[in-house]
DNA sequence: AGCAAGGTTTGATCTACATCAAGGCGCCGT
DNA sequence: ACGGCGCCTTGATGTAGATCAAACCTTGCT
């Protein structure tokens, strides 16, 4: 089936928001939809901003953020293909977040007042929005639980596991478009505090990570991290300065330095 | 308008989520409903129990926590009366989180099918719902954000503002169904810390707290504090030792105690 | 290739909050 | 009224993670 957006490579087909739409409808809300392009750090609105457009993302990945006055910002999401945002001010009037581009986006834009004729006409639209609104709320709370509850390492090893969905099964590659300080602007930590976790990991052949990339290698060992399993591995770290990486001699967790007493 | 749950005093029909049925359906959805009544503390479902019912609060107020394996434990929303809770699960199976009494309280359910019905059959309906569950996503957001961003001063003065609408307007006092423990457990805090925060803001003459109850008293100066503005109150605390309540002579916030060097 | 800019890693130090430890105080049942 | 139990407050100390600072890599540009 052709998607309403009118391409063939159109992600939005694959059980989205507008699937299953009888065929006469789906001409009608071709017409309300325009398709959008942008580069990397663009800012597709702003927070606070009067708001007129939802977006649903086609290809790329976007990061929808708050901050405050002196300048503390936090990740509330990352908006990935096939995902909407900007929805939620439907009944109100301005954006809750800035919706900024990780890397160049293409995105079809829909009127809220359109998208409200359409969730009238069509209850199977609204369900099914009502369904994607439940999984937003699940993912916010589990944000909420990581901030409330873990530590670093936990929440940089439960980041690393919510990656997977972005491998899209092909492989354990994930093309990662955030930075450490974007990474750490999501969990509520320091760009040097996820650095050491993400170092440690790696030492402890956990992962492997490089610039743009993570590859996870022991995701059972990752889950148990991420649920507070001792917070340590194995073996104790006998500090190399400057030494190349050695798997499975290092420490990581909460207190990697120090190695002595247990 | 009578309420659907069938009784006049009933908080539902106050532009909650059955309003503006037509009479005939009011009375579908009437026999779908059970009134429950439960003392405080009692456990209405537990965190990842096969989901079958969801609430809607008519009195009292109710907990929704999650925790992890070694009992850290997290409050993700508190609900109040004319809220719902229990509903993410609509298409899932298991409830997300743990729902507890604070108070004595009553509670309409529905079944989950019951519910799936209506909102194929009303649009009205599934986009009150939508409206909701927006709703529900903005409080949770604010969540990541105060967990995110924010001191532990600034969580307790924004943890207090929260509570406004629980006032109704008829006074500045809040009867606060929560122990200074669950606060903490609210804000990712310890009960300590929330303790000083607290005799903080009472000290600089903000707010007046007593065991079950807080009188907000400069809601400007406790929105200042909440977003992060200096953090500090004019006057340096001469540290005393179990003086009785001195307002506006007492440190507040971050480092009231180092009254020194500005 | 060479250089500049920005991301990343690592180390040293500082601090906000947690943790540990006593008391104080209101509340309930007898 | 009295005693005991739970919640709350306050103080002393410990520590995870922030902050400050420097050097190291990548990547892109000339």
């Amino acid at each position: 089936m052709p998607c309403v957006c009118n391409r063939d490579d159109c992600i939005l087909c694959e059980g989205r928001i507008f699937n299953g739409l009888a065929s006469d409808q789906v001409c009608q809300v071709r017409g309300l939809i325009a398709p959008i392009s942008c580069p990397a750090r663009a800012l597709l609105f702003h927070e606070r901003a009067p708001a007129d457009l939802l977006f649903i993302l086609k290809s790329g990945c976007v990061k929808l953020t708050t901050a405050m006055a002196d300048g503390r910002e936090q990740i509330l999401r990352l908006a990935l293909p096939g995902q909407m945002f900007g929805f939620e001010s439907l009944h109100d009037s301005c954006y809750p977040y800035s919706a900024c581009a990780l890397t160049p986006v293409s995105v079809c834009a829909v009127r809220h007042r359109d998208m409200m004729r359409i969730l009238e006409k069509d209850p199977g639209v609204s369900i099914k929005m009502i369904h994607m609104l439940n999984g937003e709320l699940e993912r916010s709370r589990a944000l909420v639980r990581d901030l409330g509850l873990k530590s670093s390492t936990e929440r940089v090893a439960s980041f690393i596991l919510s990656l997977v969905p972005l491998t899209r099964g092909l492989s354990r590659d994930v093309a990662l478009p955030l930075t450490r300080k974007e990474i750490s602007e999501m969990l509520g930590l320091t760009m040097e505090t996820v650095s050491r976790a993400m170092t440690g990991f790696q030492r402890a052949g956990i992962i492997r990570a490089s610039r743009g990339q993570i590859r996870i290698v022991d995701a059972g060992k990752l889950k148990g991290l991420a649920e507070g399993a001792s917070a340590r591995v194995d073996f104790p770290l006998p500090v190399w300065k400057r030494g190349s990486v050695r798997p499975r001699e290092a420490g990581v967790g909460r207190d990697a330095r120090k190695t002595g007493t247990d």
